[in-house]
DNA sequence: CATGAATGAGGCTTCATTCAT
DNA sequence: CATGAATGAAGCCTCATTCAT
């Protein structure tokens, strides 16, 4: 009564599986703009039309990735901010955490630019994702760490954000043959160090 | 009589320029992709097909900004170099100076970032610019710096590279109500101080 | 348990028939070509497939409306023509008759028409229906009020048919906030009275 | 220095008129929805895209045509109006003067009908041209006959008005084997019989 | 019989590029 | 050199229909 088959079910979500991971694979190697539909289908090996049965429009496969890509974010940060450590800590285990995930999501970094770049009088339907909020977090904690002066104050808390946010794409086009993670924890270091609140550069 | 009007005036700066004045614009305003050759030789008052008196494709436009761009960086570069002075002032200033060419020129970075995306397997006509070469300078410079001790040298110097890399394109989307060199600045002494011999962070 | 719901019910009147239902439904709202059977099948709450183990096509299910009709009329016709009786009384009837029967399939008359509009040039599969009848029924009580001197003459039996056949359509798509059968009624007034032998208009 | 070219414009208003033929004939032919820009473009021997070089969408050209029937019946009304006549007089000219010019737009009346069977839900871009004024007209004049007597007045004029409409929409979709004019000529007799103020049927 | 995922032809529209003037 | 009409490949999306379960 209650499951009505199953092989079908199964079918189905390998299906979904199929394109997503196509697209990922694609959007990967040449970008969401220079990626059509018909590629992807090809590439999961399935008809043209079936991507619409999974999927509103092209549009709406990146809302899917944005999406996931948030609501982990969103839960790692919950658990990080369960107990109070140094500021230098949270950010450190932040930092590195969505690192992983945007690791395993790299595509999505040029859809945040490109959707920057085309500021405010963009498309009707831009792929603005309720702004993934990794902004807010970051902010929250550098904010802290100032006022409780383990970091320096003379920069302000939004553009040291920008900082974190920087390293993420920069690591995400580097052509370095250093893996991602170690690519972003070179970086890490350097901000953590040029942000100590003793640090004061010679000139 | 009178409404010939604009077309008039042009004659001063030659077609060419106007052209290349209309594609920065709009590139600025809504990226490269989502710029028409007809949007841009209505911005630059011009025939559509006069666009191909001047420039052999759409990509060969962009051909022409980024080779500009190097041309104009390498200059400053021989001219930086001419006297011996320290690395961090070195690179201050030509961390400082390419930040100035790139503020006039914000729409390339989403195009490096595109062309990165796609990697090595894109397009057969892909606008593979001959590598800028600001990667390189700045590289000199911080391996020299790091030669003679004024950078710390337990991060290799093509991570750092990137690492500047990325703040111009942080900045180049920034969202906050600073200017582009104020926003590179701030960063700059993130990085200086984080970079400098003897820094070491706590943990 | 409780959310299986709906399905239930259905058994009663069996699936043909909610389909014959919603399609009706949304004929009438949308029109034929621009409701899909998709649509058709969820409004019957029933899956999509399961159409064609009732029509093979859709437009089979247009033409089983179209035969319903017919021979709802020809019944009625049938009985009308027992017993001899004034042309203009047997039209009136005949008339209000159809009214009521097209009052319940309005989304008909828009298929007629685009079906007359495509001529005799159209698809191969184009839905001709056998041609309605109910003109010739038309025609044979004009013409048979001509013989008996109850109609004028001047005007050819076929050309009034049509004009009957015109109020349908008009009452069809009338935007004015009377009902569709006073409407014709109203209609049928102006003819009947256009239509009486003696009437010869001073023009 | 004015005329830039000629051969040129006189090219162009020729795409503009073979694309505008191909499309009343096929519109005619097979009606608006079912005749794709790949067959107008193909009828006028001209490539696809061309087509977009004179009307920026399908509807576009739809408009065009109910934009130039409603001109060219305003015009017309005015002429008519000028000086002051018996209203059924008026009211023949004025039938059959939108007679002719329907005549050689046929296949716009099926669009007329098909945004009314939409009924107010319809599409957002759903043609609706302004509302052809000429229902109006033919009110106005009807509501004059009736208000001086001519014509009688058990009968709203609007629904008279309607009459009208249908007429010409029999008409147009008319297998018999006379004109359209004749056709139309002879229904006007009966409804102008019919709606002498003198005329009550028996019953 | 019921189901719905899969399919691909076909429709609309955009746009880089060509070429005759 | 300047022009812009013409072109068609390519993209996104819809939907009637099939078929394996």
């Amino acid at each position: 009564m209650v499951k009505i088959s199953n092989r079908r079910e199964r079918k189905k979500r390998d299906s979904k599986n199929a394109i997503i991971e196509a697209a990922v694979t694609l959007f990967a190697q040449k970008g969401y703009n220079d990626t059509s539909i018909a590629e992807i289908m090809s590439e999961a090996d399935l008809g043209l039309g079936t991507f619409y049965n999974y999927f509103q429009s092209k549009e709406e496969i990146l809302k899917h990735f944005l999406a996931e890509i948030t609501l982990n974010i969103n839960q790692s940060y919950t658990k990080l901010l369960q107990e109070p450590r140094p500021a230098a800590e949270v950010l450190s285990e932040m930092f590195l955490l969505t690192g992983r995930i945007l690791d395993q999501n790299r595509f999505v970094l040029p859809l945040f630019l490109s959707a920057a770049a085309r500021g405010a009088g963009g498309k009707p339907h831009a792929p603005s994702p309720g702004r993934l909020t990794f902004k807010s977090i970051f902010l929250s904690i550098i904010q802290d760490g100032q006022a409780k002066g383990e970091f320096r104050s003379d920069i302000p808390a939004e553009v040291i954000t920008e900082m974190f946010h920087a390293v993420f794409q920069a690591a995400s086009f580097s052509s370095l043959d250093i893996g991602f993670m170690e690519n972003i924890e070179y970086k890490l270091k350097i901000i953590l160090t040029g942000l100590a609140a003793g640090g004061r550069q010679p000139g």
